[in-house]
DNA sequence: GATGATCGGTACGGCACCGAACAGACCGGC
DNA sequence: GCCGGTCTGTTCGGTGCCGTACCGATCATC
């Protein structure tokens, strides 16, 4: 039986609910590129990840693409099947592969009836609704540089250890922003002691020094997570 | 008694849950400033416009502003009041004068219990999401000219009539531009004879061509209230 | 250690948008 | 009619990011 606990979503729900969700959770690998869901596409499963980061990306007529919001251990992939909408426009991808647990839909929309169950996923959800807000803040009001330093500590927040692997391509188009902006932005923050890259490896050696150069998007991203599903409210 | 029919959501209820509603809800008058509520601030209501407009709006440290989402006669003001969140990091204010009704944070919250009501909110609930997520995607990817279409179109199906009021001054402030970029993209629409201005009233002469100038994110937000909360759903 | 592929650095022109400042147009009020 | 305020138009320089193109650095594989 998988380690539910490191989902925060899972550990929030109390111990009894937790209990009966157990043996309809199935772990699953998540490798990098996979994707879970199309625009449009219905959804078999919500899935929780655990070390895995998926992305909400839209995608648009010419090209661009724009990350909504990044889930990793703190949520889930799916809030559509228990908001009622079943789809969204949006595709959900797999970032930085890793595992994570899933559950049938049908199952996830019967849970969804109970209260204390509810109410943890619907507070997830206006958490989900601050990241995605913040993100069109985000896209209108501030430079690539504090963008990119925003990013990286909504990302590493979602995993373990200081390190991401993720090209400045993939990058790129996780903010919707060409290869060298990101190039040009990375230096400078390499150059300014804050990180430390290479080949698609990133490192984080400078964690206050990257919340100093991002913009307040993170933080109101972050606090708003931590108010909604304050981790100790663990089962 | 209001008419709540002229309001989608109300109008989307079952006829039993409205007529319990009806002597629960209050008419007030919406005049353009008025804040409903604060960052950060409780909600003693949960507002459904009939013939107003309201912002939610972000405003960053340095002074810049976004218009998040904008809510009319299709939705209300307060989602963080069922959502279990109580409250939310933006601001909403009143953009087109108008008319409302407004119903006590605390009947809303029992009335939530409901599963038909819970059902209509939640879509409502994720058709807002589409529209947050949206615009994040047109503030990364797409033209002040096309920003400026979606706005006009999504501001215009909220309203009754073919006409707007605001100043260039006022929309600058929603899209999060300067009022010179406004003024600049409304002259070439003008030229366009896709619309009709003079202070601070905006008419609206050619729909079609206004779609047809605008980026997709209209559609799919459009597109996405229509799926999600279907008029031949009325009472 | 050659080869090919991926990843990152650099350069150049172009343009959308910004910041600030100012001028003209239109309105209401006395 | 005159005045003050609001609303819109215009200009000028600056800059952040884009589009394109190219090249060097690093790694995997054999």
């Amino acid at each position: 039986m998988p380690y539910s606990g490191q989902n925060h979503l899972l550990a929030s729900l109390p111990a009894a609910d937790l209990q009966r969700w157990l043996p309809q959770l199935e772990a699953i690998e998540l490798s990098a590129g996979m994707v879970l869901c199309e625009p449009r596409g219905e959804l078999s499963h919500v899935v929780f990840p655990t070390s895995a980061i998926v992305s909400l990306m839209y995608l648009t007529k010419n090209g661009g693409s724009t990350e909504i919001a990044a889930i990793g251990n703190e949520g889930l992939i799916g809030i559509s099947l228990f908001m009622g909408g079943d789809f969204t426009p949006s595709r959900a991808v797999v970032r930085n592969a890793g595992r994570g647990l899933r559950m049938k839909a049908q199952a996830i929309k019967a849970e969804f009836e109970r209260t204390q169950v509810r109410r943890v996923l619907l507070r997830y959800t206006q958490a989900l609704i601050t990241q995605a807000a913040q993100t069109a803040v985000c896209n209108r009001h501030h430079f690539i540089d504090q963008q990119l330093c925003r990013w990286l500590l909504l990302s590493l927040d979602r995993l373990p250890g200081d390190e991401l692997e993720m090209t400045q391509e993939l990058i790129a188009g996780a903010l919707g922003v060409r290869r060298e902006g990101v190039t040009g932005s990375a230096a400078r923050l390499q150059k300014a002691g804050l990180i430390r890259y290479s080949r698609g490896r990133i490192r984080v050696l400078d964690r206050a020094g990257l919340e100093q150069h991002s913009c307040e998007c993170y933080a109101v991203v972050k606090m708003e997570y931590e108010r909604l599903l304050p981790l100790t409210a663990a089962a």
